[in-house]
DNA sequence: CCACTTCAGTTGTTGCGTCAACTATTGCGG
DNA sequence: CCGCAATAGTTGACGCAACAACTGAAGTGG
């Protein structure tokens, strides 16, 4: 059983670390300008802009956790935090009592708007404007091929889908 | 100066969120593997391996931090722990009193020739095996691409090189 | 050669994520 | 309709990372 490895070449090698780096990098630097600008982590962020983009601005726990990646004991400890700021409100689902339904406060919502100037161009301009549209394309493919080995069954929603980092805001102050 | 801020299109948002969900489950897919395997995290593990690749099997914790993405607060606690465990040894540098030097121990060098090919397996199962050749390429510009914003001086070392993955370990247990 | 700044590293605190354990509700098989 | 498993979520303990404050050594200008 103990089939000899096969290493690393040259170029595989030298792909995976920049993956490496750029994976321990990228998280830090989204969170260091959402913190500074609207103390909010870039998770925080994500999942408040989740809970907007859905009907009645409500969504439940276990939705949540799937649109932003997220356990759901992580998900609720952060829930918490955003309870106790006023960013959002929780309540048992009526349909199932086992369940909560998180919902953005108007303070969550203002919040998010005055974020998103802010967030978008820090996106831009540490990935979008780097890339040429034929790389914008191929990194598409390519973290999905890989998120297709990470999340083999499609449980989280990046894999097909996405939350939305964009127009809703624009009118949404 | 409130410049309309530019929203992202569908391209660039889907690119985007699939980035983001990489960068999140990529580094807790490899902890996960690692710690269950060899009771290190990534990080240490890729810790390990870039002294283990320095001459002498030394190396100073200014460049292993380098080396490793890490700020140096989180380089010192982590080789406290793994110099608790016997993995590392640390003494001061005779050409600079300030500098702290860090070598691997045997047992260090045993673990990490156990935990390479497990880790390799894994690297290539979750990332390299889900992509074309010319996706490895394209990867490797992109990353370095969005690692020379992330990374403006250049000051980390994967932005232009790499530590060895590979074949160093074949001969070193 | 003395003050001042910079560099190298460590340490303590604080906050977040993970894991395991737990509660409560729902669905399902007999 | 009763017992059992599965689901939804919360909680507490623990470990790690970020940040700030600190020590001590090395360079630098006067």
């Amino acid at each position: 059983m103990t089939s000899e490895t096969k290493w690393l070449n040259s170029e595989e090698s030298a792909a995976w670390v920049r993956l490496v780096a750029l994976a321990e990098l990228l998280p830090g630097a989204l969170d260091t300008q959402l913190l500074r600008d609207a103390g909010l982590t870039h998770f925080e962020y994500g999942a408040l802009m989740a809970i907007a983009d859905a009907p009645d601005r409500t969504m439940r726990m276990t939705e949540l956790a799937s649109r932003t990646n997220a356990t759901l004991p992580r998900l609720s400890h952060v829930a918490r935090r955003l309870e106790e700021r006023g960013l959002i409100r929780r309540f048992p689902c009526p349909e199932d009592r086992r369940a909560t339904n998180a919902t953005i406060t108007d303070a969550g919502m203002q919040l998010i708007a005055e974020a998103a100037p802010g967030h978008v161009a820090t996106v831009r301009e540490t990935v979008l404007d780097a890339l040429t549209p034929e790389q914008l394309e191929q990194l598409y493919a390519i973290a999905g091929a890989v998120l297709t080995r990470l999340d083999p069954d499609s449980r989280l929603t990046a894999t097909s889908c996405q939350f939305s980092e964009g127009p809703i805001l624009a009118h949404a102050g």
